[in-house]
RNA sequence: CGCGGGGUGGAGCAGUUGGCAGCUCGUCGGGCUCAUAACCCGAAGGUCGUAAGUUCGAGUCUUACCCCCGCAACCA
């Protein structure tokens, strides 16, 4: 029976560019929904851009514009990337829309109906000459470690974290005014009523999990869920719909992860379906997070219990796919050194195709990997064009041959292809996504050898049974390469089908194939 | 005793439950000419960070130690 998939991918914050190591965390969301439509399940796959928060209000303060302009630029290029890498989402959407902030205002206003959202009073310092409350990283003090002038939250220079002691003798960031304590109101969500839910689900699903998401989650379910503030004193974001919170907006934590199930709802309305088949207990569902290893917790824990904060019967999340870090030639990705490039940047220069199956291949499965332009190019013109490229391309422009010949599919090369399905399937269940390009890679390696073995370059001349039972082979192998390459590399499998007259790739053996004219065959990559 | 990740042939990595050390690239030699000088075959190259322990047997388990990377901010 056909499962309902969600796959979300994790919502980029709108502040900065999409570099690669967002790609290396997110690819494998599309990687996962390519697959599963290919095994003929209903897949959604969903997410959108995150535009609310502090980080974005004090850059607009900065550059004299406002939070929505920024918002609207990245999340504008975005898009664009994400259509640039070919991912194939359901929905994209943004936070900052009139349909996610009704829906999360809804969501919102049943955790307080249902008594997981209370109210607490604590004194914050206050800045009397701007009128606002201040947050940590908004009041400068003199570090009392080390001496240095620094922001409220961490030292820049020692690293030492203010006691709420050490935070009083501040003064406001931005006028220099110094601070004064007064009390202050905000909603808390209690999430600490969730531990054990929380564990028995994480007990249930960890091990198909990936081993950080595992070890983070356990960290924070072993110390003890703590509730956690959902309001903030800003003026961009999502407004709370309790009355005396006129003035406050809603956490980013607790309403961009929402986002998944806003998506949803969304595209239900829009295309008839019921979004509770894939939210709910007992649809025969499955959930899957994709995202980097600094987003675990928001997904494992927090947006977990939002859910069974509902008391509606939903299903909470299987899986979280969560990656490690992308190095850039050796050093950490980081704005200040510039040497983070960003995603478009690799795309205007090269075939999408090759970079996706680059980072699947060299991606941060299970550790921190390091990415240099000569891995990448030598991944283009050595793995995917030699041998793939070639494969097709010493298969269907053979010196002379005008079409497809009718002939044999040798049987060994289809026991080698039923042998792929199966590993490569394993594999991508198993959220060894390296491991599964190398399966299908192995299979290219198979036809390769199979080629030379056959030498069809003398069959044609000697024996041409032979010959035509050998590219007919190949064909047929090159077909079903079409099908277990579409996760990794959707265009070089469409470019295939279209040559083979294929009309829909599927996770299915493909055992013939028909005698087609063969003109017009584009080699599928072009060398570096 | 801060926390976490890691040390495997020149480079990048895989090694699931302990059972003859593998893969890709690179290097060297050979074959082929269908193909984007691509493809195929063969070879060289490792005391698996160090030391000790458990075991018939350890890259894999135990203990101690050494070294590298990340842990202010931007940032997945």
């Amino acid at each position: 029976m056909n499962k309902n998939i969600l796959i979300g991918g994790a919502w980029p914050y709108a502040n900065n560019s999409l570099h690669l190591g967002h790609l290396a965390g997110l690819i494998s969301g599309d990687l996962l929904a390519r697959y599963h439509r290919l095994k003929g399940d209903n897949v959604l796959y969903v997410s959108g851009t995150d535009c609310h928060g502090t980080p974005i209000t004090e850059r607009a303060k900065k550059e004299g514009t406002s939070p929505d302009k920024i918002a609207q630029h990245y999340h504008e290029e975005f898009v664009k990337t994400f259509n640039a890498m070919n991912f194939s989402y359901d929905l994209y959407s943004k936070t900052e829309t009139e349909y996610h902030s009704k829906k999360v205002q809804e969501i919102f206003k049943r955790l307080y109906d249902n008594g997981y959202i209370y109210e607490k009073i604590e004194p914050q310092a206050y800045c009397e000459k701007c009128n606002k409350f201040l947050q940590d990283r908004e009041i400068q003090i003199k570090c009392p470690e080390c001496g240095e002038i620094t922001k409220g939250d961490q030292c820049d220079n020692c690293g030492h974290t203010p006691s709420i002691e050490e935070l009083k003798n501040g003064v406001c960031l931005s006028c220099g005014s110094k601070t004064v304590e007064r009390d202050n109101k905000n909603l808390y969500f209690a999430l600490s009523k969730f531990q054990d839910i929380i564990q028995s689900n994480t007990d249930k699903c960890k091990n198909f999990w990936r081993v950080n998401a595992r070890n983070e989650t356990e960290k924070y379910l072993k110390q003890g869920l703590k509730d956690r503030a959902v309001t903030r004193d800003l003026d961009w974001g999502i407004e709370i719909p309790v009355p005396g919170y006129e003035a406050k907006r809603m956490y980013v934590w607790i309403e961009a992860v929402l986002g998944y199930l806003t998506d949803t709802m969304k595209l239900a309305e829009e295309n008839g379906f019921n979004w509770e088949d894939y939210w709910k207990e007992g649809h025969n569902n499955k959930i899957y997070m994709c995202h980097g290893k600094d987003n675990i917790v928001f997904h494992s824990i927090i947006f977990n219990g939002l859910l069974a904060g509902l008391e509606d019967n939903f299903h909470l999340v299987d899986v979280i796919v969560s990656t490690e870090y992308l190095n850039i030639n050796d050093e950490k990705i980081s704005k200040s050194k510039g040497n983070g490039i960003t995603a478009l940047e690799m795309l205007e220069k090269y075939n999408s195709d090759s970079l996706r199956f680059h980072i699947i291949n060299n991606g941060p499965e299970k550790k921190d990997t390091n990415f240099t332009i000569a891995d990448f190019e030598r991944t283009h013109n050595n793995e995917l064009l030699n041998k793939f490229g070639n494969l097709v391309n010493r298969t269907l422009r053979f010196k002379g041959l005008e079409s497809m010949p009718t002939g044999k599919l040798d049987e060994k090369a289809r026991e080698e292809i039923e042998k792929t399905y199966k590993e490569t399937e394993f594999a991508i269940e198993n959220l060894e996504f390296k491991n599964a390009t190398d399966r299908v890679m192995e299979l290219v390696e198979f036809a390769n050898k199979y080629y030379d073995e056959r030498q069809p370059w003398i069959q044609k001349k000697e024996d041409i049974e032979g010959f035509n039972d050998t590219i007919y082979t190949c064909g047929v192998i090159i077909a079903n390469l079409s099908n277990l390459f579409e996760p990794f590399m959707p265009m070089a499998c469409e470019k295939i089908r279209k040559y083979l007259n294929i009309t829909k790739p599927s996770w299915n053996i493909i055992e013939e194939i028909d005698p087609i004219e063969l003109k017009e065959i584009e080699p599928l990559f072009s060398r570096i």
